[in-house]
RNA sequence: CGGGGCGUAGCGCAGCUUGGUAGCGCGCCUGCUUUGGGAGCAGGAGGUCCCGGGUUCAAAUCCCGGCGCCCCGACCA
């Protein structure tokens, strides 16, 4: 029974003044959230019920691919974290208890979940599992934004499974793309699944599910059969038009020029026929000059892939005397290891000369220069995967799943015997969804100039029943009798039995966004006909009124 | 962490330059009118002007320090 002359949903004429996003702009309008700090938000009666309908699609289907639901705590001891070695991130909040005690508010679960785990679990007749909850998550976000979108505090479902061998986990990821694939589907939403990097949890592999929209955070390549993370993305570079070759590099000068731009411009030769110079301190390895296309980008995800370990730019002072002046710098002689972007073609390019107010026209990998080859650069739109081109969108991280392997079980002693009784470390993986995001993203995605028009599954109420007429009224009566009728067909309405103005009430039902309006007014009675009006378009439609619950239902069945 | 901006009624804002009674729109309360697209008239309530210190006869306003919040970038298990 939800009637909004009792029900407290705090809708607002103005945005507030610092929104920016439009899922921002719209949940504090709608009454659906309000901010109470940096990164800290409430969830007022009608968003926490769109939040719990995003939950409840989990549950189900993380259920049905065995999953078991259990809550572990937030505030936990700081050792565990010590032993993983998270203790030293940054996000992590930290804190002592009256007796000095350290202790951490959790991030993610890994390590209470792998201390569990590596007590309970003695056998390989133990495995598999999956374990899950649904559990508030802390992070000491340096910059909080967009509303809901990115927090400090805020709800994730993170589930962990745990095998025997990498077969196992094989399956259990294969589970959760199933699951995850069949959640996003059923919220509604425009979603990818793309190819992540492993990040800081480590780990053999990685996806993200990724919700295209204005505010997102993150970009993402796609091309027909192809989708990826920007970060860690892969094409095939436009070609570029190479100069004629020379049988050895030719000097020229280019005094004052240090811009790629610049120096092509006054060659003659396009951006994509130089190699541009990056210098990087790799950890372990010291110098190593990057050289990539001059129209390309250096991807640091990827760089510190292909290099293997994490790496910083390189200072003047580091790298002047072993290669050359900044501005010029080239491959010719650089007493340095060359790291060569896979896009570069053979044929002769325009480099740095390594001294000042000089570059090298007609160089040649391999003839010029010795190299190591690597993808480090950032694909383009327009780059192409099997020959279809690429582009890049913007998107919400709405889920992200990783294969762990061992990495917290070894670190926790987390073993099994075998069917020889030998030991063996658990083989891990972790898998978590945030609700709050597909929230946003869902308004993100479907919201028009009138408000939010949420995709029926996730909606606060499956429809807004709207009354107009003074109390008393026959049309009241009506809208009254309809209320009990619809709610008795077991669908959630939210009734609008406020005593406003009919204006009023449809701009509000058009903000909140609920798939289907059905307005009882006069015309009603004098039409026999009920007005109903899809939010989704805001097309309006009729029906009788003789019958007029089963058809709203009916209709109802249809909407996406 | 770098750059920019903002804190005055529930929301959106003016006032600050040039110190002197704290204001506007919306919202809220009461009454009457109005009920198919944010309605009208009349009356009313609501403020530690972010906090602390300083200058001054007098500070929302000037000075110093702090806190909070937003945006861009870096960062983002």
């Amino acid at each position: 029974m939800t009637r909004l002359s009792s029900y407290l949903l705090p809708t607002e004429k103005q945005a507030p003044a610092d929104a920016e996003a439009i899922s921002h702009k719209l949940m504090v309008r709608a009454g659906l959230v309000r901010q109470l700090g940096a990164g800290v938000w409430t969830w007022m009666p009608a968003g926490w019920r769109v939040h719990q309908r995003i939950v409840a699609i989990i549950r189900e289907e993380i259920d049905a691919i065995g999953g078991q639901e259990m809550l572990l705590p937030v505030l936990q001891p700081a050792d565990p974290w010590r032993r993983s070695g998270r203790i030293e991130i940054d996000e992590l909040f930290k804190l002592q208890d009256r007796k000095g005690t350290e202790l951490v508010l959790a991030m993610t679960n890994e390590e209470a979940v792998t201390t569990h785990v590596a007590q309970v679990v003695r056998s390989y007749r133990d495995l598999p599992l999956i374990l899950y909850q649904f559990q508030v998550k802390e992070r000491d976000e340096p910059r909080p934004r967009a509303g809901i979108l990115r927090t400090r505090e805020f709800v994730m479902k993170d589930s962990y499974s745990f095998d025997r061998d990498d077969e196992g986990l094989a399956v259990n990821y294969a589970k959760h793309i199933e699951a995850y694939d069949r959640i996003f589907d059923r919220s509604g939403l425009e979603w990818y699944r793309v190819e992540s990097d492993v990040g800081m949890m480590g780990g053999s592999g990685s996806h993200e599910y990724m919700a295209p929209c204005a505010a997102g955070e993150d970009e993402v390549a796609l091309a027909p059969g192809y989708a990826a993370n920007l970060e860690v993305a892969s094409a095939d570079a436009q070609p570029v038009e190479l100069p004629a070759p020379l049988p050895e590099p030719r000097e020229v000068h280019t005094a004052g020029l240090t811009t790629v731009e610049e120096v092509a411009g006054r060659l003659g030769v396009q951006p994509g026929a130089m190699l541009k110079a990056y210098p990087v301190i790799a950890g372990g390895r010291g110098l190593v000059l990057v050289l990539v296309r001059g129209d390309h980008r250096v991807n640091e995800v990827k760089l510190r892939t292909a290099l293997g370990t994490d790496f910083r730019p390189a200072q003047p002072d580091e790298f002047s005397r072993k290669i050359g002046p900044a501005g010029y710098l080239g491959p010719v002689g650089a007493n340095a290891p060359i790291l060569l972007d896979t896009a570069v073609t053979d044929g002769g390019y325009v480099t740095g000369a390594n001294r000042p107010d000089f570059h090298l026209y007609g160089v040649e990998p391999g003839r010029d220069f010795p190299f190591e080859r690597a993808d480090v650069r950032t694909v383009e739109p327009g780059d192409t995967v099997g020959g279809r081109p690429i582009r890049i969108e913007k998107a919400i991280e709405v889920a992200n799943i990783f294969k762990l392997g061992t990495r917290y079980s070894e670190a926790f002693g987390a073993t099994f015997l075998d069917e020889n009784g030998g030991a063996r470390p658990i083989v891990m993986g972790c898998y978590g969804i945030g609700p709050a995001r597909i929230a946003a993203a869902a308004v993100e995605q479907t919201a028009d100039e009138h408000g939010i028009a949420w995709p029926r599954a996730i909606a606060p109420f499956d429809l807004e029943l709207v009354a107009l007429g003074r109390a008393g009224s026959e049309e009241l009566a009506l809208a009254e009798r309809l209320y009990a009728e619809l709610t008795g067909l077991g669908l959630d309405v939210v009734y609008d039995d406020r005593d406003l103005g009919p204006g009023q009430k449809f701009a509000d039902a058009e903000l909140l966004g609920c798939p289907l309006r059905v307005t009882v007014g006069r015309r009603t009675l004098t039409g026999g006909e009920l007005e109903l009006q899809v939010r989704r378009g805001r097309e309006s439609r009729s029906v009788p009124l003789e019958g007029a619950s089963q058809a709203v239902l009916e209709l109802w069945r249809t909407l996406p």
